[in-house]
Order: structure tokens, then sequence, then C-alpha cells
DNA sequence: ATGAAAGCGCTAACAG
DNA sequence: CTGTTAGCGCTTTCAT
């Protein structure tokens, strides 16, 4: 049988309210029976319940991540960021994966009340928009992960994803890149949305016609990006360069060039979004954007820590972090 | 203020009893009352508090997973086979970095002890054997992660690592390769010595001599596999093939042998051992050992779940799972 | 078929 | 300084 609270006082002689105040560290204990106590807790090895301290304190110090996918490559560092920064004050974290399913982001929503998470980070289909709002309403501490969601004061945490592809395909122009193509993200996420924004907005700032073959809709997985490229491909007017939508979609965007026994980027130059690991470790290196995932999290985590404790008003933050364009040598220059 | 199961009761006009009937699906309630009730737990959106089910039940669904770092490119397809497991049957899991810390390993443990969880799936680091003895002596629900700590009988899901190089090698030679160097991983990890004694057993069944300049130490990062593959090739006697540890040094190698102007596999193939995901993406393909990663998460989580549920005996339990040989070209047959 | 009451392990007034 | 008491939200005997 585990050793409780009970245990811990009979053994020591006092009641249970006075191991409570030795546990917490509360005033009005005298230095004598608080060593006489902790010198059994130490025997013991006595761990308080936290469940049944969180019962009473209305606090489970956990609070729940729900992202899309923990395998997506971009998560596994704003997860630890996350991590990190919330454990040193006490917090641990309970993570789902949604898949980007409305159901079973609504469950995984649910589950987490139940197990009266003090908090949430969120990173929901664009779509979801009704439980962002439900949260809301109750006043229940929330922070979204890489999305804006209109009409809402939800605190978010994300990179300027139109500016960001603005400026990645602004690179290209300045390379000297005229026929440029856009394999899309998932256009159900404000990401992809805003990435595809971008790229035509800048498009259009340098008088570049869009041509509809060059815009393809992808998923952001990386075999959308191999058949996305295969299709621009086959058309005989090949573009010069291809901005996509992520990192992993440039992975199948490589393998379909290689396929078709083309150079990168001596053919055709290749520019991505996120640089996540694998980016730099491929040949040649994927010229990219960089988003500061680590610090993402940290943030993020910041952030929700900030509205659960200080009670902090959510309404006027939101943190927006800027890329860093990453040049390596997928993209070659036109000029001279 | 949250809505409870006093709430519900009263607007059903009935005890909480029989409102905990009707949500645990328990007998002895009228169909007329089970409606009702029904009805205003539909209205009032009320979802029970698990906490504090969880403190009568002395059960939380929940279990905790430790591991060094969710960035490892290893862990997080792990996770995801662990949580889909779990969610399954109602399981959440909350999730721990160490970095392979042994005092973080520790606070982990107790952290998760803390919260109550039902169980533990674990990755420490090789020398953290107490603290697996500790939970063992407790009769704990443990489940190990890639690691088999002798004179415990804890359960684990690993792979053979040993026979996995083992079979790499043989491949190599099958090929007719006789002249097969090896980079080892960190020597200082189980899976780092057993793959390179596997190397060293095939040598030797197949009555092949092992050269000490064939014999390098690595340390599983990118840039041994670069370093030791130059040593290696500055020797005027090259082999004709290299076995690394694991996939990031086999890219290492991939360069370093680039960097000598020579070709893969023309004049040195190359086998790696994970397939990562950039084993496929790299040219050439590298061949190498696939880790089944989700399968490990889940059978782990299965494993867990037996000896959680049906009180499983943990002593005979012990997964191996075999890994696959992925075929790609970056060997060379010196056959014909 | 239903409810009253006890208790899971802990904290927090309140008294002394 | 210390202990008594009353819950936190839920499940579970045990009556009725």
């Amino acid at each position: 049988m585990k050793v409780t609270i009970k245990d811990i006082a009979r053994r020591a002689g006092v009641s249970v309210t006075t191991v409570s105040r030795v546990i917490n560290n509360k005033p009005d204990v005298s230095s004598d029976t608080k060593r006489k106590v902790e010198k059994i807790i130490d025997e013991t090895n006595y761990q308080p319940n936290t469940i049944a301290r969180g019962l009473v304190l209305q606090k489970s110090y956990t609070i729940g991540l729900i992202i899309p996918d923990i395998c997506n490559p971009f998560f596994p560092e704003v997860a630890r960021g996350i991590e990190d920064e919330l454990r040193k004050e006490g917090y641990s974290v309970i993570f789902c994966n949604t898949d980007n399913r409305k159901t079973w982001e609504k469950e995984s929503i649910d589950l987490l009340r139940s197990k009266q998470v003090d908090g949430m980070i969120l990173s929901l289909s664009y779509e979801n928009c009704d439980e962002i709002f439900k949260l809301e309403k109750e006043g229940f501490p929330v922070v979204q992960l890489d999305r804006l969601v209109e009409g809402s004061s939800i605190p978010s945490v994300a990179i300027d994803n139109t500016e960001s592809a603005y400026k990645a395909v602004e690179y290209l122009i300045s390379k000297g890149h005229k026929r440029i193509a856009h394999i899309t993200g998932d256009l159900d996420t404000n990401t992809g949305r805003c990435r595809a924004e971008g790229f035509k907005k800048a498009l259009k700032d340098y008088n570049i016609n869009l041509l509809d073959k060059f815009y393809v809709k992808g998923d952001y997985s990386r075999s959308s990006g191999y058949y996305s490229m295969k299709k621009i491909l086959q058309d005989d007017e090949h573009p010069t360069a291809v901005f996509t939508g992520n990192d992993l979609m440039a992975l199948g965007v490589y393998e379909a060039i290689f396929d078709e026994g083309l150079k990168i980027p001596d053919d055709v130059s290749v520019f991505g979004h996120d640089d996540i690991e694998l980016a730099s470790l491929i040949r040649p290196g994927l010229t990219t954007m960089r988003q500061p995932k680590y610090r993402i999290g940290k943030l993020a985590a910041e952030e929700l820590l900030g509205i659960i404790n200080e009670n902090k008003d959510p309404n006027l933050t939101e943190v927006v972090l800027k890329t860093e364009l990453i040049e390596r040598e997928s993209v070659k220059s036109l000029l001279d």
C-alpha cells in the first residue's frame, strides 16, 4: 500500500495538518517537529499525492498540448520548448495527436478538461473555431500555436507566415527567377493560406504573372510535394524555381526532380519553409525559412503560465515571431 | 463555476449516486430517470472530474513516458505509437525529456509517481538501473524502451541490435565484400555495443579478419561519421564497404567519400542503421536496417496495458522486434 | 430502483 | 505552534 499523509502523521505523532504544513513549507511549525516530520518523509520515501492535492486546490499542475502529429518534424522541438519551460514551474504536459481531425480535436479537448488541466496549448485545424470560442467564453486558459483565429482574442504564438513566404519569393526574384511555382500547404490551415498569399503578393508586387499550372495545391505531406512536382514537370514549360509550403514537401519535390533526371539547383531551384533538421542534411542543402520552433514552444508556455498565474489579460497578447532566411545550395542565381 | 455531479443531481432531482450510476453505465437505474439525467448532462455539457474519480478509484488513466529527447528522430514515432494505443483504452500520456541526465530521470519518475500515473514507459540512461530496480521492487507497472537491464525482469520492447548488425554485415558479405569497416555508435550505449558486437560476430562467422584500422569508434553524430571515414580513407588500403552504427553517421560517411572524389557505391559501399527518413532522400539511397519505431511504441503500450489491467505477469515479457533490411543503392555487389 | 453516508488523500479555515 | 473539522468531486457499500 502506498504511504499517505496519514501514515506520516501517525508515525511522527502529529496531525496531518502539521505534516501538510511542512510539505508545503508553511510557517507555524517548530523547527523541531519540522525536522522530525521531514525525517519520516525521507525514510518512507513519501510522495504527496498530487491528484488529491489538486482536488482541493482546484489545480492539477498539468497542461494539455493538442497537436496534429508529433511525428511532423515541426512539433517535437515546439513540444520540447513547452515542456522545458513548463517543467521549471512544476507543470507537466499531456499531449494528444489529432491528425487534424475535428472529432479528435473535440475529444481531446474534452478529455483534457475532464483531467482538469490548468490550461491548454492548441494547434487545431482551421475550421475548428467553435471549440476555441467555447473555451474562450469560459475564460479557460488557452494559447494557440501557429494560428490566429479571427474574431477571437485568444493569445497566439506564431510566425508571420505571409511575410515569411513573401521574403522567400522575394529572394528567388532577387536571384533572377521569374518562372516561380508554388506548391501550397494545406489550404484548410491558416499557415497554408498565408504562405500562399505571401507568394502571390510577392509576384504581384514584382509584376510577375502567376500561371495557374505553377500553383498547385498540396497538403504539407511529403508525398503531396512529390506528386505536385511530378504534375508540374509534366508540362513542357518548367518553372526555374519552386517554393514549397514546407520543407517536407520540398523533400518530395527533390525526389520528383531526381526522378526526372533533373538537377537541383541547375535545372530547378527549390525553396522550402521551416528549416527542419533534414533541410541541412540533404544534398543539395535546402534553402529555406527557419521557424524558431523551440522558441515558439517556450513562448507559448510562458504566455500560458502568465494567464494561469497572474491572471494576465490574454487580450493583448499576440506574439509574432520572425523567420530567418537560411541560404543553402538549392537555389541557383540566374543573374550574370 | 464548473458544473459537478451535484449540480446534475440537483437539477435532475435525484441523488448523486444515481447520476454516478448513469455516468458509469451501471445497472439499477430505470430507463426513465436515466434519460432524464442524460438530458441534463447533455444540456450542461457536464464532464465528470477524472481527478476526483481517480482519487477514489486509485487510478488516473494516465501513464508517464520518460525519454531522453523528443527531438531525437527516433522518439516521435515511438511516442505516437504509444499515444495511439493508449488512447484507445482511455489513457493519456504525460511525457518528460531527460537528456539522459540521471537527476532528471529520477525527478521525472518521482513527479510521475506523485501524479499517480498508472504506469510508465521508460527509456533511461544505461547507468540508471537503481531507479528501475526500485520500481520493480514496488511492483509498479513499467515497460522499458530499447533497453534490457541485466538482472531485472522488467519487460522491455526493443530490437535485437546484435542480430540486426549481424544481418547487415552478412548482407555485405553475401555481396562479395570482404574488406568491411565499421564505424561504431556511442559505445557507452547498449545499442552501440550490440551493433559493434554483431559486426564482429558476422566477420568471425565468415572467417574474415577484422583489421584494427577498419574498426573506428564514433558517437552516433554525423560529424563523427565524417571524421571517422576520413581517417579510414587516409590509409592506402580502402575498405570496399563500411557499416555505420546509425544512418546519421552514414551521412557523414557520404560526405567524406565525396570529399575524396570517390563514388558510392562504385568505390565504397555504405550500409547504415535505423532507416531514418533521410535514408531514402539522399543520393544514392542508403541501404539500411529499419527500426519499426511506431510498432515499438505500440507494443510497449500494449505490454504496459497488459500489466496494468490483467495483472499480466511481467516476468515473461520480453518483446524483441526484428529490423528489416531496406535495400537501396548504396551497396554494390562485387560478384559476377 | 434509489439514496444516505463514508471515504479516497489532501488543504484550509478556525480554535485553542 | 498545533489539532479539529469540513470539504474538493466522485464511487461504493448498505439500507430502504
